[in-house]
RNA sequence: GGAGAGGUGGCAGAGUGGUUGAAUGCGGCGGUCUCGAAAACCGUUGUGCGGGUAUUCCCCGUACCGAGGGUUCGAAUCCCUCCCUCUCCGCCA
């Protein structure tokens, strides 16, 4: 959510950064509705002023043993007034409030301005695509030769795009889900947590996903929903708080399945495991000061990387323009791993700082130190999609025989084996 | 799911209609004292919004005692709905 007051006070800089988005966005109005709240702001407040004076009045005139009844009758006419206005008031309010839920955030200096994702920009790409003496095989026949990865099974018990990991499949699952944490726990400094999967509306209004993104999410009873990814809950944990200066900045990672609809998306990348409607993933979360947060973003981008490079798995990172760049992020760069199978590159992890865009939506705040209550920034990260890394293992490390050699990194995850061989 | 109790400032804990943003204690911050520290004593102590010839320290108004409504001239205090926590029972991985 941006600030009212940016809207008032710089309506040039928003209406830059949503041509710069291809949004069309009527400002006046929002400017109109604020302009007639603070009119009204005024007002009412007047009048309740007035109205605790007349109140305050009545029992000592009690005392004196005066007459109250004109004391009352007075109070009882601004009360009539006041109800009237602070209705309209209200009015105001909840229409400001959900105008500007709406606005996107500004992207941050610097970031490319573009018209389709076509105008994305490759920053640096790592390491060495892989040369096979052979056809390499998408990670789709090879998970299916091997008996790892079983996609009819998984639409039959559930349906399309759900996919049971099987034997040696569902330890590679469970292996680089320990590999990411272990790494971002004991080496990048975060906290792991592990949080509800399941959310309610407000925590999916601070993160961005609601009210615009509904028809992506499942929902269940309860006015709950299954989440997106763990940056919904992770972020948050500190709804409505007021973070200590002592205890920023704020580092989180959580391992979480994902649930999306996909709604729209049929037909795109269907094959294997590229877009499920469940997958798991580890997030990195962040919060902090905001003079730190190009850094933090920098560094989280980096360690998300980190995993990639201890995989041996080549990538290149590229920062998305303000096209491609999510509702909420300020700023945000794409590691696309090389899939030899796919014969491209496929998103694993999506690095954003949302400056205080989702701050002010769940009202978090911090205590700097000098004792000034600020918004802080939040960042995340994917580190990474893990149904996703175990596509580009397998498709990266394959071998002509059918079977796929496991990255050093991961042998001691896999209680040693260095092999994966078709399953009995 | 059933029965009961309860949600007050960083924490603990008063406060059942009247000048209460809220006693008291602890904690925090500043100071006095001290070579220094502790103790003691004094002072101070939240957040949002609006306004102000204040714009990195200020002043005025207003709101906030789980959330939202209601009663009243006036509500932390009374009523209603919801949320959450705790205890007991039931059920249960």
């Amino acid at each position: 959510m941006l600030d009212i007051k940016i809207v008032r006070e710089d309506p040039e800089k928003v209406k830059r950064a949503l041509k710069d988005r291809n949004l069309e966005f009527d400002l006046s109005h929002i400017l109109d509705i604020d302009d007639g709240r603070r009119a009204l702001i005024k007002k009412v407040e007047d009048l309740r002023a007035e109205k605790n004076r007349l109140a305050k009045e009545v029992p000592i005139a009690q005392k004196e043993g005066k007459d109250i009844g004109e004391l009352v009758a007075e109070s009882k006419e601004v009360g009539e007034h006041l109800k009237h206005l602070d209705g309209l008031l209200k009015e105001h309010e909840e229409e400001l409030a959900e105008k500007i839920a709406e606005i996107p955030n500004i992207p941050a200096d610097g970031v490319p301005v573009g018209e389709s994702e076509e105008d994305n920009v490759e920053i640096r790409t790592w390491g060495k695509q892989p040369d096979f003496e052979f056809e390499p095989k998408g990670h789709w026949d090879i998970g299916t030769d091997l008996g790892i990865l079983d996609f009819e099974r998984g639409a039959k018990v559930t349906g399309a795009r759900f996919t049971v990991t099987v034997g040696a499949g569902a330890r590679l699952e469970r292996a680089l889900m320990n590999y990411m944490l272990d790494m971002h726990t004991g080496e990048h400094g975060y906290k792991e947590v592990f949080p509800p999967i399941l959310v309610n509306e407000d925590s999916l209004f601070a993160t961005g996903q609601l009210p615009k993104l509904r028809e992506d999410m499942y929902a269940v009873t309860d006015d709950l929903f299954l989440i997106p990814t763990a940056e919904v809950p992770v972020t948050n944990l500190h709804r409505n708080e007021i973070i200590p200066a002592g205890d920023m900045p704020i580092k989180y990672v959580a391992y979480s399945p994902c649930f999306r609809r996909e709604a729209g998306s049929y037909g795109r990348e269907t094959r294997g495991l590229i877009r499920q409607h469940q997958f798991n993933k580890v997030e990195m979360v962040r919060f902090v000061e905001p003079d730190n947060s190009p850094t933090a973003h920098e560094e989280l981008t980096a360690q998300a990387e980190a995993v990639l490079q201890g995989l041996g798995l080549a990538y290149r990172v590229v920062e998305l323009c303000t096209a491609d760049l999510s509702f909420a992020a300020a700023k945000c760069y794409d590691l696309e791993v090389w899939m030899p199978g796919m014969g491209g590159y496929v998103e694993i992890s999506s690095c954003s700082n949302f400056s205080d865009f989702q701050a002010r939506r769940s009202n978090v705040r911090f205590k700097g130190g000098d004792g000034k209550t600020r918004y802080p920034h939040t960042l995340n990260g994917s580190g990474l999609a893990i149904g996703r890394t175990v596509a580009a293992v397998l498709e990266n490390y394959q071998r002509q025989d059918g079977s796929v050699s496991i990255p050093p990194a991961l042998v001691e995850y896999m209680g040693n084996s260095t092999i994966i061989a078709a399953q009995g």
